[in-house]
DNA sequence: CCTCAATGTGTGCGCCGTACACATACGAAC
DNA sequence: GTTCGTATGTGTACGGCGCACACATTGAGG
């Protein structure tokens, strides 16, 4: 499971002189996250419960509706946390190969995706199941862009086109496509029934791409 | 919503002396299964209960339980009837062309296949979705393979291999990402949001492929 | 005609999300 | 430093869910 990058506040409440644990939490909302977080990689999402996440976390059930509107509002949040760490992720893979040009960030960016969504299946899951559920949220919707916006600077820098260029987003989509198939049928276990030896590799898969053509 | 390959039985059930409905259902098993294909477009497998769904078939809850399992069994033939008629689609799509060569063989499995994603966006989910939670289940697994075997035909005709060669699999499977993953993106609104010009159509993102190469 | 397996119903349990009223604690204004 | 509003917590309750168990009805084969 990656580290979200969630801001983790270290206020530490005061105790209560005739109980052992505060009555403020302190920093419930980030508890709840990471509760989620890690319930999502052990049981999924469909086995996640808000009053098992609160009961983790040592606060009662309501307590959450403080933080989030509802469930969904927090599995939103979630999901906008991901596609801030796979942008990073994903950034951060770019930087390392940096002086090698446009097709090996390109390579790099396709490797951290592919890792960040077997390492993290449920909340990759999560990010990319529920668009129809939260309608436009502006915030998930960023995230999103700004993780694909990755990908098209790639794209457009190997084929020496501007982002902005519908040429460039439409080959970008298509890259995003098949590295985002690939994932899924990965992490779906999809590909794991195949023999070891017809089992394609995701270098392998991205090698079908003639994206500078 | 396509119409599943369902055997329907028309057998009529008999009437009771002093009830307007018979005890039997006489098709309870299939009448649940279109029921759950209705509400999974309607409403989404999140919002999908069997409650409900028995209630709109006119019979008690407990009476599916006589020919599902659970929930997840029922899901799970929803799911492996997607995949058979998938596969069917697929197979129609390249009759159709058939004289065409195999080129045109692949293209037309892809059209169809998008197609089907965006007709019947529900279930197409919920047949990607579960893949972790049903286990290794044989009606499932058989239905994917034989699916995913249509591909593998027309990529290996098209590189004049053979359709056990790890080459062709390898192939496919990549193919395979890629329908899929744009699939996924399209009826999860990723795509909706982009503007017109930019926004990739199916045969676009599918030119990308280099898999005669 | 009788019996028995197949197929239905009714009741109940323990979860779930979440609405509502109330309790507690912190921080700013005096 | 007391006061007081607001942020943040708790307790109780409601309806819906999946599902287990006991019982009812039916049709098919001896």
């Amino acid at each position: 499971m990656y580290a979200l990058s969630t801001y983790i506040s270290h206020k530490a409440p005061t105790l209560n002189a005739h109980m052992d644990k505060p009555y403020h939490h302190g920093n419930l909302r980030t508890a709840l996250l990471e509760a989620a977080h890690a319930r999502l990689s052990e049981v999924g999402e469909a086995d996640l419960s808000l009053r098992d996440l609160a009961t983790r976390v040592g606060v009662s059930v309501n307590a959450s509706y403080r933080h989030f509107a509802n469930k969904e509002a927090l599995l939103m949040e979630l999901s906008a946390m991901g596609f801030d760490t796979l942008r990073t992720h994903m950034l951060e893979a770019i930087e390392e190969v940096r002086p090698l040009g446009p097709e090996h960030h390109l390579r790099a960016a396709g490797q951290a995706y592919t890792a960040f969504a077997r390492q993290d299946p449920g909340l990759y899951k999560l990010m990319f199941g529920r668009r129809g559920r939260f309608g436009a949220q502006a915030r998930l919707l960023e995230a999103a862009n700004a993780a694909f916006d990755v990908v098209i600077n790639c794209v457009a820098a190997l084929r020496g086109a501007s982002p902005d260029s519908a040429e460039a987003v439409k080959a970008a989509a298509g890259v995003w496509s098949m590295v985002h198939g690939y994932a899924m049928l990965d992490i779906g276990g999809y590909l794991a029934g195949m023999a070891e030896q017809k089992r394609p590799s995701a270098t392998e898969v991205l090698r079908l791409l003639a994206v500078d053509a």
